[in-house]
DNA sequence: CTGCATCCGCTACGATACTG
DNA sequence: CAGTATCGTAGCGGATGCAG
């Protein structure tokens, strides 16, 4: 291995690890729907359309430790669990963001190059 | 569900998608080595340690079939094939290297959150 | 050298039911 | 309301062997 791929290597590692919890399928909207404003448990289940309680919950858990989102718990009768973002979670929001314009402005050229794709496979 | 929350839902298919595909384990190392310049089969598979070839393979294809990498075969014996990201490929490494960067940027943050939720969790 | 096919364990995930 | 527990399934991913 090169220097130079030992490098990108440990970067790599790091921007994985990023990656496995952001770009796990639901953690995103979990982000982006606290980006708006804080959300309590089944404000989230009922805007993220889909997700099981079962995921949110997990999902939540690893967004919480990893500290993009703090859990505040007001212990009433019933109780009440609201979610919001961190300033870490904040500024994850941004490179997030800068991903989420190439998606949509790139999202044409991706369906195009699938159907060339799929298309010429037939061929074969 | 809400208008602000079905625009973001629709968005955030997009983006998921998007993740789904850069996010899983070995996209963005296969993305950021051909970044540095063209490489063959077996160069991928000794640069990017502990990939599998059977994964290496998954991943150029899924690569491929998104438009973000070439696949160019020259058909000698033993035959070589090459792999060379397209234009589309190189407009993603620009927010991914974004991502990156928050990811390095904030790695001990992260880390740190870790340690302090996992701490927590023993005394619960 | 570059792949595809097969087998197989593992874990992620969903559905459901139960608790404080 | 906000979880936890359990079970069943499906797909990911590794190891190996074969083919062009």
């Amino acid at each position: 291995m090169t220097d130079q791929s030992q490098a990108c290597a440990d970067a790599c590692l790091v921007v994985s690890d990023v990656l496995a919890r952001v770009g796990s399928k639901w953690s995103i909207m979990v982000v982006a729907t606290l980006g708006r404003r804080p959300h309590r448990f089944n404000e989230l289940k009922r805007e993220i359309e889909g997700i099981s309680q079962r995921m949110l919950t997990l999902t939540v858990r690893g967004l919480e430790r990893d500290g993009l989102i703090v859990r505040t718990v007001t212990p009433t009768i019933p109780p009440r669990v609201d979610y919001a973002l961190t300033d870490l979670g904040r500024s994850l929001l941004e490179p997030v963001s800068a991903l989420g314009d190439w998606a949509i402005a790139n999202r044409a050229a991706v369906e195009r190059a699938r159907q060339t794709f799929d298309a010429d496979l037939g061929q074969s």
